[in-house]
DNA sequence: CATGAATGAGAATTCATTCAT
DNA sequence: TATGAATGAATTCTCATTCAT
């Protein structure tokens, strides 16, 4: 692994661990294994690492849908993303919020929404599809609602696993509410 | 205003402003105008301030609800409710993100829910009128329902607001999208 | 018991647990149950408690040489003053230390030979009745004698207690060692 | 001279001149000509500073004893050996009290006895050969009769020049006392 | 490219001291 | 006398950044 990938992987743990405001170059670097003039060589500043960052979540969350969510009804494609979202949200508990912040901070806001396109399009093809098969709503506009429902499961996750630290029986209710909640939002009622 | 009150609302400000990284306690006390040391005998740290911030906001949301937030049909509060937090996130844009990272990045995680549990009752209140009166979804679990609920509309917030950085007309679909994405998910379609 | 006394009190047990340097007169304050202002109606500074801590510690000590030391042949009186200053030495582990210390960096050394001048004076009082019994060494100098013995038993026990922490057997060889070597430092062989 | 030997060289200077409680990192800084961050790579606080400072001061009175005492007989050994401690006592004067408290007030207490080992050895071999020659008392135990031994001249010394602040007769005086006082302790009388 | 000791500006933190009550 | 909240000067301490190797 390059050096740059080191920084990006050890930045990744300890922004996790410690948060954006106590994670120090020293710590990345030292749990990187380089030097600390290294660094500078990759990134200006701790804060810029998390476009890469970002970019490396986004890419762990298309990963997981395409990997587990099925060609098979919508419903059951809606609670697959479900799991994944949430998978995800408790493997990085505080990374996803801390991207938020670590990219609102700086100068990169706007990558963000570069940087989610992928995930939104992913979700937009899913949608049109529902409509094309007359599974789901017709009248829904597909590009707000793809952000609606991104918003929606992500926000339940971080409540389930960072601000109330459900048991595994509560999140599997959470999750339960959750799917209903989508499925009757997208007019998709079986 | 008592020294405490005036380092929060200076607090609000300063970190409104600058973020939490670049916030200092040296700022906060110039602004709240009182002494450097003053600021120790209130608070350990300048994370140590979120959960009071924390409050003051989700008073402000409930203060909105009770003055906005109408006794006519649900579909009617709804609406009103997406206003009011669309409303406080424009105003407090970075705020509301800040105390999400600023109350995980400390010991203070827990003490979310509790801050919360006010916005959360008042919701649930509202979901449990709507099933008594027939005019919503009798299945759903109204105590994950009202965090799902809360969670979409802040997140479609600050979709809108802080990374899409819509103009009004696009705030205004996206607040539309959102009304009937609801009214749809909670069964109370007219 | 008066406010004074009670600063002196708490000033012991703070000085004892924290040394000079971390000992705040917050602490002492706290610990004294009195107000922090209350203080400075007493003593000036934290050092200023020296002088008046010292004379409690030489009082405690002559109260135990007149209570322990018997009236008895001057070998067992020397093993009786050997345990007594071991004793308290135990007790109150850091504070001798710290009051050479506190008192060297106040205006207030010159006080030391003042306050100690009555245990020398018990002392020198035992070599000259051991003298006029012809039981030790009539060419000694009693006074600096008197100032020698002290410091080779509570250096003895500084050794004991502070720095090897020995346990209660290797205390008890290092008592009886201590023991011989002043019975043959003053001539007072049986 | 590397920073490590600046710091502690300059730390010897600054506590000595303004004792424990007014030393500052600050000005040891200062005086040791390096930057504020530079004394952290070597050391946490300025106490932790204080084991360092004691090798270097028991290294002193070693190379003294090394230097100053004869292979003479045991009775010029031990004379020597009270000039040597005096004399340094004289020229550290506050340095070598400061070391006791300094090391007492921090976790380093136990470091004492291993930064003094060597000095005990050597006393210790001295000891040796004075019962090997039969002209001390072989009954004594050797290990605990050297540290009283060191206890019973350091704290002379102290007396001498630190609480008395004797005059060059008294302090010759006071010498000849403790001379005779030891040489009867270890049964070497002429 | 890579290093890591050294830097020093700037922020946090402490705590003796004051003073209005 | 007694109080204790408030002060702010003085220090400690951190850490991004540099640069000679």
């Amino acid at each position: 692994m390059d050096k740059k990938e080191r920084i990006i992987q050890s930045a990744i743990e300890v922004f996790s661990e410690k948060g954006i405001e106590k994670t120090t170059i020293s710590e990345i670097v030292k749990k990187a294994g380089i030097a600390q003039g290294t660094f500078y060589l990759y990134f200006s500043s701790k804060l810029a690492v998390m476009p890469a960052i970002a970019e490396v979540m986004v890419n762990k969350i298309l990963e997981g849908l395409h990997k587990k969510v099925s060609s098979g009804p919508i419903q059951q494609q809606i609670n697959e993303m479900i799991h994944v979202i949430f998978d995800l949200t408790e493997t990085y508990k505080e990374l996803t919020k801390l991207l938020y912040t670590g990219l609102t901070q700086t100068q990169y806001v706007g990558n963000w929404e570069v940087i989610y396109a992928p995930l939104y399009d992913w979700i937009e093809e899913l949608l049109r599809n529902g409509i094309k098969y007359q599974v789901i709503d017709p009248e829904l506009n597909v590009k707000y609602t793809a952000k609606i429902i991104v918003g929606t499961i992500e926000s339940a996750a971080e409540q389930a696993y960072l601000y109330d630290q459900q048991d595994a029986n509560a999140v599997k209710e959470h999750q339960k509410e959750l799917y209903h909640f989508l499925i009757k939002a997208l007019g998709a009622n079986t």
